[in-house]
DNA sequence: CACTTTTTTCAGAAATAGCAGAAACCCGTG
DNA sequence: CACGGGTTTCTGCTATTTCTGAAAAAAGTG
């Protein structure tokens, strides 16, 4: 399969950019393939387009899988498997999300907090863990917030997307709201005197 | 400098994920060990404690560097470059999020919008071309959030991860709020009917 | 259940990244 | 401007990763 000029451009830089992402040049390649193409696409136009082995191809779905990021389906009267990303843009970045949270955050995570089960035993292994506590703690609350994330539907996902830098607004607004209903009328019940 | 066990597993560990994370293990075992540790250390301290060569922890502090994850300091009466992390993890986060919104982000972004320029000429590269306006879409919001959240201080920061979840119940509250005001009475303006 | 088609696995080749040691460099100081 | 402590860059070797072609396995078919 021939590809356009453009199509061409983008299936390049995605196998350039798979190192910074953590995958390799051939599985961003067909990632960047699939994902632009208007139709389900097997192993052997995968491996005719971007001039790779078939059993790279092969890999490199394997490894696509294990993310999530593609499926394979049977096309009716053939016997080859075909390979398509999902539509929704936000189940993919959803997707992607996750995968990368049990991959980048859990391990250290569950580290961190067998480590902090044991005492420490002198001053610097006392700050040590201080500094084990924060990583901790802060990694459990990204990875809490990346389990809420999982659980909105796509919809929801986008209006808190485009909200963006409108979220502190929103804050302050709901801090208004509470101190007029009176449950809490410190103005920053949080903040240090002065920064 | 010899090291407790459970600073010696974090150390060991961050060199491990390391390559998950887009560097390589002496880079993760440097910024362990000035993570924890409760004083700056300077680069000879660095090689004894981790048995790497001086010049791999030059390149690794230079890496680290880079990515503004440590910064280094002269102590006085001392010829030598100490090297520390920032104390305030808050800030260690948002540096991660916008150094890796640059090198992972940025430069597809660019690609997209280069390539969205030009129309589309045939079926294929016009379906190739939704695609990559959806991708290019999501990608300036996500963009347009990480460089909001470099706006916010740890202080609003640490409010707004503290929500986490609730986010979505507080785009609730708003919606009632609007209803109030009159402003839109749609119970779910964006909503297609039924999902 | 033999035969064909398709996919996966594996072992080694090729490419890339990481590392140590040596050399070069930088910068105050006498 | 030579010296010495400190740092960075360069060079070549090593380890790891990626990739291919061949062989094995799996999955349909008549």
């Amino acid at each position: 399969m021939e590809l356009s000029s453009s199509i061409q451009a983008f299936v390049l830089h995605f196998g350039e950019m798979g190192s910074r992402w953590g995958i390799n040049r051939t599985v961003g390649q067909i990632y960047a393939l699939l994902y632009l193409s208007d139709k389900p696409l097997n192993a052997e136009e995968i491996t005719d387009t971007l001039g790779v082995s078939r059993s790279n191809v092969s890999m490199g779905l394997k490894e696509l899988q294990s993310w999530r990021l593609v499926r394979s389906q049977h096309l009716p009267g053939d016997r080859k498997d075909y390979f398509s990303t999902p539509e929704d843009i936000m189940e993919i970045a959803l997707t992607l999300v996750e995968e990368r949270r049990k991959r980048e955050l859990d391990p250290t995570l569950t580290l961190l907090r067998q480590t902090l089960m044991e005492p420490a035993t002198d001053d610097a292994e006392r700050h040590a863990h201080e500094r084990m506590q924060q990583m901790c703690d802060l990694m459990e609350q990204v990875s809490d917030w990346s389990h809420d994330l999982q659980k909105l539907n796509p919809k929801e996902l986008q209006r808190l997307l485009t909200l963006g830098s409108a979220v502190p607004k929103l804050l302050q607004m709901k801090d208004k709201l509470s101190v007029i209903g009176g449950k809490d009328k410190r103005k920053n019940s949080s903040d240090k005197p002065a920064d």
